[in-house]
Formats: structure tokens, sequence, C-alpha cells
DNA sequence: CGGTTATTTGGTCTATTGACCAGTTTTGCA
DNA sequence: TGCAAAACTGGTCAATAGACCAAATAACCG
């Protein structure tokens, strides 16, 4: 488990990172397919069964290919994670487009969140896996942290439009609505995969609506 | 990664699976070894880093020690994960001991997992690996869905006393309460392994504490 | 087109891993 | 106390892991 070298991370913003600058459209297909590759490996064994054998094997391309690409295992792994991060936050911003108000927002984002899931388990449980590996990878707790705080600000940037005033509280207030959203949601979510009930869970997701857009009011952020 | 025998598991609640029923004193003991020891380890490099070596190191024993005791190295990981279920819910017992009402009862719940937590970061790291770890290995799914609805079992015994009436919507309202209290401090523990913030997780615990207060209101559990 | 660089191949090397077992020591019971 | 069973030791083994590299091939640019 080697440490990971923070050189190649200077870019700011998520997604771009682990990104080789200079890479003809060839490589950066093949580096595609080896990040593709990867996530299909570890939905089907996980972060404790994967190898780069297998990571290889599912992107149709040669061992050799792959440490070609990626300084070792754990860069490419840690692009999964970065890859994925990207993809919610994205899903998520189409998901609550043209909300009218706070209200319709904070709805439309726990539902969309909450059907991401929904469609595809295997990837979320993936995501969870990853973001604890990289907590416990060498040199890239960082990347944990950045992916969470990211996918915080999602939220977050999703919300504050919808607040009334930019004053210093409001922007406060949001911040830790878009918290308690997210810390809410992942609760959710680790509950339906440790113990799947899918009636349950969605109950829950309904009261958890209720519980944030009664926060979001006794905040001030919803006009009474 | 052989999978999982279920035989051995058939004794009922939790604690008392994957411990040899007949086992002289001293095997009883160096049983107990080689889970800290793996405890140990694990705190120290994770499940996808942890070895037999760095286990029986750690416990202090001979490595064909530990595979006399455990049939292999999975049985032993989830015999850790068992001993941290059953150590969290005695936790948890003991801390809403002597709650008047079920509003003094929730906040003493959620303070009594939030401060498990913060007293030991590591370890609550571990047990969501080790949580993650028995979804995927094969024919072990059922200890992760075990160990999550005893410990919401745990929080719905300790609310129920608290709920006028016996009825079956109390007692199912009970459970929602339940349910919800552990997805919510679950959410903000996973937050703030990933991005350590002290500050905003305890104001999340407390909003959270707030917010459950409201719904068990909200549930008819609470007299206004 | 030709040469230079970027990419890929396929094979190899070494370290480490989980598991195993023959033999020795300890334990507990008759 | 003596002896059978339980517990433990220490060494071994085959399998697999990640990494590496020289040679072959493909892409690119003047």
């Amino acid at each position: 488990m080697k440490e990971v070298r923070l050189a190649e991370a200077i870019e700011g913003t998520s997604g771009a990172v682990l990104t080789a600058p200079r890479a003809s459209r060839k490589a950066r297909e093949t580096r595609e397919k080896l990040i593709e590759g990867a996530l299909l490996a570890l939905c089907e064994d996980g972060v404790t069964g994967i190898t780069t054998r297998k990571i290889a094997e599912r992107a149709g391309v040669q061992l050799g290919t792959l440490h070609y690409h990626f300084e070792n295992k754990d860069m490419l792994l840690l692009a999964v994670l970065d890859m994925l991060g990207a993809r919610l936050a994205r899903t998520l911003r189409l998901g609550v487009a043209g909300s009218r108000n706070l209200d319709e927002c904070i709805q439309r984002a726990l539902l969309t969140d909450w059907n991401a899931t929904e469609e595809n388990f295997a990837i979320q449980l993936v995501q969870y896996e990853l973001t604890l590996y990289a907590l416990r990878t060498k040199g890239a707790a960082w990347m944990a942290q950045r992916q969470y705080n990211d996918y915080i600000k999602a939220h977050n940037d999703v919300f504050a439009p919808h607040a009334p005033g930019n004053d210093q509280t409001t922007a406060e207030n949001v911040q830790r609505l878009s918290q308690l959203v997210m810390a809410g949601i992942d609760g959710i979510i680790l509950q339906e995969l440790a113990a799947p009930d899918l009636a349950r869970s969605r109950s829950a997701v309904r009261a958890l609506i209720s519980a944030m857009q009664a926060l979001a009011r006794s905040l001030g952020l919803i006009p009474a």
C-alpha cells in the first residue's frame, strides 16, 4: 500500500483530479475503460476482493496497461471514487432543476438521491466502500473529505437560490440544512444496504423530507 | 474467500454466535485475545490491509493458533463485528438507564451513541468497514442485517417503556422512531469520519435530537 | 511518408498471503 | 497421579498479489 502522491492533485475541483493532463484520445478512452472496469469489478467483489487482474479483465485490457495509466492500484480506485462523486453531483443538479421553492427543492433533492440509490444498490455500496478505503489509504483521506464536502456543496448550491436573502446567517443555515439532509439520506441508505426493507426505507425518506422541510421553516429559510 | 458456514450460527441472539460451545477457559481467553488483536489490527490497517499474521502478532499468539480457533479469516472478522455490536448495544442500555420520559430518553440515547463514537473514531470506522465486509462476504450478509436489526431493536427496547399504551400502532410508531434515530446518527457519524468537524457534528446531533423529539410528538408518543 | 513518441503487450519476478499439519505441550478429568 | 483430549507451536506450501520491463505496435506530426 504505497502512499498516494499528492503532486498530481493540485488541480482544484472534483472530477479533474487524477486525470493526466497530456493524453491522446485513445489514452483517455483506455483510462475511462479502466475506471469503468474497476467499477464493474468492485460491484462484483468489493474493495477487499478486487485485484488488478480482475480490473484489467473487466476493462478488456492487458494488466501492464493498467500500470501504464495508473501509478498503482490505489490511484485507480481513488479515480473511481472521484468519478462516482462527480456523477452523483450531476444527477442531483439535474434532479432538482426547475424547482419553484425550497420546499419542493428539498423534496426533489432527497428523492433524487434516493432514486439514484434504488436504481443501483451495488454502486452505492461501492461508493461507501471506496470512501472508507480512501480514509484508510495513507495520504488519501483528503479525498474522502473533499468528496463529502463537494457533495454537501452540491446540495448547498441547489438550495441556496431558493433561500430568502444573501446574508451570512442565511448562508450558514442553508449549510446546516444541507449537512442534515446529507446525513439523513446517508443513514437511510446505509440502513437499506445492511438490512434491506424497501417499504420501510421509502417511508423513512418521506419522513426525512417532512423533517427537513420543517427544519428549513424553523431556520427561517421558508416564509410561513 | 471461502463461504461462511451457517451451521455454527444457529444460536439465537447476538454475541453468542461464532462462539464455540465446548471450550476451556484458556481457549476462551485465547479466542478473546484473538478478537481483541484483530480489532487492534483493524484499527491500524483497516479491513483491506489486515492479514492473519498481523492479527496473530497483535494477539500475541502463533499464526497456527488463529486457525485452530477460527475456521478462516472471515469467521474471525465476523466475530469482531459481533463483539462490537454487542458492546455498543450494552453501552446504549447503560446510557439511557434512569430516563424519566421519552423526551429525555431520546436525548440520552443519541448522546450515548454520539459519545461512544467521539471516544474512539477508529473503532467506529472499523465497525462500518466490517458491516460492509459482511455484506460482501458470501453467506454472511445476514450478519450485517442482524447486527443492524439488533441495534435498532436496542433503541426500540429502550424507547418502548416510555411510550403510552401497548397497542399495535404505538409499537409501529416506536419502531419508526428507532429507525430514524439510527439513520440520523449513522449519517452524522459517517459525515464526521469522512470530513471531520467536531463542532458541526455536535450541532448536528443537537438538531437531530430536537427533530426526533418533534417526530415522537407528532407520532403521538409524547403527550402534549 | 518517415521518424519519433505514446501506448500496449505479454511475460516475469518477488513478496506476501491464507491455509495447513506433524509434532509438542498443556489441561482437565478419572 | 496418569493419561487422553484439547490447545498450541513453528515451520512449510501453493496460490496469488502488485509491480515491473523489454519488445512490439499504434498514433501523431512535420
